[in-house]
DNA sequence: AACTGCGGTTCATATTATGAACTCATCGTA
DNA sequence: TACGATGAGTTCATAATATGAACCGCAGTT
């Protein structure tokens, strides 16, 4: 997939492929059937599995002898999510924006062809989103998603859609030129919205985060069931997830008008 | 560090041990420093963070070009997170709890002012604590509700008594302020006991279950009949306890504060 | 302009990872 | 209970792989 494989890193390569083949889905492995599906000699698979497992990033059953992520994982992505300026600086927007609205507000950033929630607060009201950090979600399905689809360069943007859009909903959009006209549009009116093209019932409105070279690199969303945000309501929580973005962005060093 | 190095596996270990540079205090590393602080050739520093950097597992600040951890490194944790749920974690130590002490072991989780019984090992003995797996009991009177109890915020543990004590034997704790001290004493102490206080005649102890964020999030207990388990022979039952219980809390990902 | 410290690159070398073939343990089934 | 199948773990000859000393060139300092 990434191209031009820097010399002298295929075992580290090897080992990551290995460790991202844990997946919610199938979240253990057997050495053989890990090796055979990562495409790795056996041999190989569990000489950098034991390595991994030595350095904690992954378990074994002590049982039926299986492989899962191990605490090593959780202590990583734990340090990543805390030192993650990003994250620091956003905390109190998500706060107030979730207290203002009573929904739940998150940041999310880009992981390929999906946004990954890298930190949320939760609204008010009972019946909202559960807590979901560090999980992800289908870009094109999602506020946040569009959102940092639309400010990609159009080419990269092709590039990240390999494989059809999936459905998930009758509304989801899954035709490539179609999402693109639903990008420009996002990218002409600042934030993007989805109306329960991921879930049924589930509304959002998505706003970019700019760092200091005027690029996006994070969204900030509030979303919730469609029967709360609705179109009257919806304008006025777009309008205060813009600003809270805007916020974010600018204790980034982003400045609205362009100089340099 | 770790013995018997595998072999083949060495540049795994030197890029985990990169890795692991990352830590709390110091979260953002330039190569030379890195390579230093690791005891890494500069190149080979250099060759194997960009194969990280490939792989998401860190990512660079676009302006300083300084390394930090990256969404890889999230997304990771997040699975190993969900993955590793507290039942697949306990369920091995619940076991050895139980057969070692004779005694049920338990996992329980706070609900409200109660705890909720999340798993149950049986002990040897006849007499004991009956199934109880998703039954609910008073937290002030349980050896696990005080441990829960004690590791939350003063504030609000208060909050969730509004309502006065319920007394179950002529041992149990109804004085909200006779509470506080018992929680104090279980901070200090690192564990909780139990003295016929939910009911004449049972005994038990219970230690806390720390989260990759040092949440106490669950705990273990050991229960059983007081004339078995009487102070002399308590006192290596809590120790073992309190050992089951660090087991757990590591492999969740809870690092002890005084390492790093 | 010269200096310093840093990220990044080159390339000959042998250390290192590799994988085919093997053993051993376990489990389901006949 | 024996037997075959499956999967974890080991061995070892091989060369492909990672290695690191020395190098470049840029950016910020003095």
């Amino acid at each position: 997939m990434t191209k031009t494989p820097y010399p002298g890193t295929q075992s580290i390569r090897r080992a990551m492929s290995l460790l991202k083949a844990f997946t919610d889905a199938q979240p253990e492995w057997g050495l053989t059937d890990l090796a055979q599906a990562v495409g790795l000699n056996k041999t190989t698979a569990y000489r950098l599995m034991t390595a991994l497992e030595n350095e904690g990033m992954v378990a074994r059953d002590v049982h039926t002898s299986a492989y899962h992520l191990g605490p090593g994982a959780i202590v990583l992505g734990g340090r990543a999510l805390r030192t993650n300026d990003l994250h620091i600086t956003s905390r109190a927007e998500l706060e107030e924006l979730a207290g203002d609205t009573g929904e739940s507000a998150t940041l999310e950033i880009r992981v390929d062809c999906d946004v990954l929630i890298v930190d949320q607060v939760q609204g008010a009201h009972v019946l909202g989103a559960a807590q979901e950090i560090a999980t992800r979600w289908p870009a094109h399905a999602t506020s946040t998603g569009k959102v940092l689809l639309a400010y990609l360069p159009v080419t990269q943007c092709e590039e990240l859609f390999t494989v059809p859009l999936v459905r998930y909903t009758e509304k989801t959009i899954t035709d490539l030129a179609e999402l693109q006209v639903e990008l420009a549009q996002v990218r002409a009116q600042g934030y993007a919205t989805v109306h329960e093209e991921l879930e049924l019932g589930f509304v959002a409105a998505a706003a970019p985060i700019f760092n200091h070279n005027a690029e996006v690199i994070a969204a900030v969303s509030i979303g919730g069931p469609g029967a709360r945000l609705q179109a009257s309501h919806l304008q006025g929580v777009v309008n205060q997830v813009i600003q809270a973005a805007k916020r974010i962005s600018e204790r980034l060093g982003f400045v609205n008008s362009n100089s340099d």
